[in-house]
DNA sequence: TCACTATATCTATATTTGTCGATATGCTAT
DNA sequence: ATAGCATATCGACAAATATAGATATAGTGA
């Protein structure tokens, strides 16, 4: 499914929890719920919720392994949304929770891509 | 007032009406309340409650001349903003209706700017 | 002062959206 | 088969938001 109107796109932008999904998979490229509830300290069952609004937004694509799904950015995304994205991403880092959420997937304990990567 | 929360930028773009007199803004520098209910063809006090809605947020700024209040993009957006507008509505001018807006505000007879500018 | 125009605000209502907790699905390993 | 983990979905409720129409404010010109 594809994004067909812009005004859905920045609906979709305009929720924090999204935000600050959309934020860390911008810089990481691919994550999994779990690494997402970690980063963001918030409820699974809230972060599946708006990773499903992103998904039905086209905004983001999910591949399962295994017992992980993983969550990146959509890669058919039409050039100025992607450029839109990477503008307000590189944008918003200064404030937070933003920042935070980046160190705080650093500190993450046995990431599942460190374990079955690679 | 500034904007404070990037949350609170993308909601305001996330309804089509605030988007498409963002779009004539961004084109066109700075219209009128009569100039948008004309090309977008609206109830005025929908106009009015959207564009108030935009002040609020800090994205435009009016400023009043006799009897009209003219809006623009606020000239103190930061710059990543500022480019993230740009590219935004360069996008969406593909889509409808922001395509038409255009042309129909073209078609506009008696724009206050032609009576009272220069 | 009166009538007219442009714009903003108010009130009520309807719709959408987010949140929470519970539960369901589905994979993995024993 | 059973247990345990990761994830998604469902149902109920609360909060935020959009809309429409009526009305208020304020500038202009006769």
């Amino acid at each position: 499914m594809h994004i067909t109107e812009p005004t859905q796109l920045f609906k979709s932008l305009s929720d924090q929890t999204r935000l600050r999904c959309l934020s860390l998979l911008v810089q990481q490229g691919e994550l999994c719920v779990c690494e997402l509830t970690y980063a963001l300290d918030l409820p699974q069952p809230k972060i599946s919720h708006h990773l499903g609004n992103l998904r039905k937004a086209g905004l983001v694509s999910d591949r399962k392994m295994g017992l992980w799904i993983y969550y990146q950015i959509h890669p058919e995304l039409a050039q100025w949304v992607v450029d839109m994205l990477s503008i307000s991403i590189q944008g918003i880092q200064t404030h937070e929770p933003f920042a935070s959420d980046t160190k705080q997937l650093m500190n993450m304990p046995n990431r599942p891509e460190n374990l079955y990567s690679a």
